[in-house]
This record gives C-alpha cells, structure tokens and sequence, in this order.
DNA sequence: ATTGTAGTCAACTAAATGGTTGATAAAAGA
DNA sequence: TCTTTTATCAACCATTTAGTTGACTACAAT
C-alpha cells in the first residue's frame, strides 16, 4: 500500500498516541521537560523499554530533546499535536456538516408532506 | 502493563487512525454512509482485508453499521473524533500554558538584568 | 430453484510491536 | 583513576497486525 510522506507522519503520531504508557508520557511531559529516568518513574517496565518509547515520540515528531551533562530532557512539540487535531477535525466538522445538510432534507420533505 | 477502560478506547482509536487506508475510509464516510464495497474501491486490496479494517473502526467505536437488505453501510460516528481531538488538546493546551509561563519567567529575568 | 451480490469466518503467513537481559558509551564526581 | 549516573545498542522472544486464499452465510432477483 503506498504512503505518501504526510501519511507517514501520521501513521507515526498516531500509532504513537495509541499505547498508554506514552500517552502518560505525553501527559507527564505537557507540565514540563523531563528524562527518560524521570519518565520511567510511574512504570514497572525497564529502562531500556521506557527509551524505546522516547524514540517511537520522537521520530514521530511529538517530542524533542535536548542535551543536560549526561542528561537527554524531553519536551513536547505541541505543534505535532495541534496538526493532529487538525486532520481528525476537518473531518469531524465534514461529517457534521454533511449531517446538518442531512436534517434540512429531512425538515424539507416533512413540510412537503404537510 | 494495566489499562483501565477508558484507556482501551484510545488505544482501539488512536490505532484505528495509524493506518492510511482506515483514515481514507474516514475521508469518504465524513462525506456520507457507504457499504464495504464502496470503501473498499479505491484500494488494490481484498474484499476481506476491507471487511477487517471496518470491523477496527467498528470496534474502536469510530463508526457504526446499519442493515439495507445484504448491505451493511457505514456510517461516521463525530463523537469518537471529538474525544480524541479533547484528549490531545488538553495536553497541547496544558504545554503552551506551561511554554507561556517559561516566557514570562525568562522576561523577568531580562528585566532584573537590565 | 438457481444464480448473483454483499459480506464474513477461518486458517495461514510475514512483518512489526513491546517487552526482556546483557554489554556499552559518555559525562560527572570521588 | 575508579565509580556512579544516565542513557543507548544489540540480540532475542511473544504477541499482534495486515494481508492472503478458500469456504461459507444471507438476502435478492430471475
């Protein structure tokens, strides 16, 4: 199946969205940078888990990260996210457009049969 | 790794939406209803994959079915769409408060300085 | 009754995902 | 220099995903 560019950000910021210990991530990381150390916190899962998860949210765009001695801080790249919003809402806003239209036809034969 | 239920639909969401045939049927059900036949159309694969990735949008509760005769068309459900945008703004919004705060923190700072 | 249309179920395969452990790198501090 | 902290790489394993083909069900039409 082809992909053009834009559907893999997508593919990759949603899947990305779609596992709940990085969504807490995401969460966690919208008050704030923290390290992967920090991020692992909550988790009973290993380290090494927690920095593949880091990976998945930054080459999905969702994150960036920096450098602090020995330190890799995350933050988030609320930009991603609103670009998110903005495919799942043109759609949303298609679709109740499409159901308002819907309801007009409806009223419209109502008043015919009347 | 726990996951309470409302997690499981976003996670059943979020992965619905990390495939770009599933966001095409997304694209073509936001313009009105249509059967597996129909969305299974524009794409070089089989009849039974379409079925599948229907029976994930049914499931993660981004559509649902109706009956006319043998056909069982689509129809969006906006709501679903709506959670998903909720969910990510709350963070995005919660990230540029915290960015805005760090700006005006940093101002401070200039001021003391000058 | 037979044929055609719309869709699903079951079994299988290939690839990707989320997790593990063990070894390693890179910087700071004793 | 030796040790500790922070994080990553590599190899491996179990499960899930997206696709296939073939058999099947349900309803309509001739």
């Amino acid at each position: 199946m082809r992909s053009d560019e834009s559907d893999d950000r997508l593919n990759r910021a949603f899947l990305a969205l779609a596992d709940p210990v990085r969504r807490a991530m995401i969460a966690r990381l919208s008050r704030g940078p923290a390290t992967v150390n920090e991020l692992a916190e909550p988790f009973s899962i290993s380290k090494q888990a927690v920095s593949k998860h880091v990976q998945v949210l930054e080459a999905a765009g969702l994150i960036t990260r920096s450098r602090d001695a020995q330190r890799r801080p995350c933050h988030l790249v609320p930009e991603t996210l609103e670009a998110l919003t903005a495919w799942i809402d043109a759609y949303r806003l298609t679709a109740e457009r499409q159901f308002r239209r819907l309801d007009s036809v409806l009223d419209t034969l109502k008043e015919t049969e009347r």
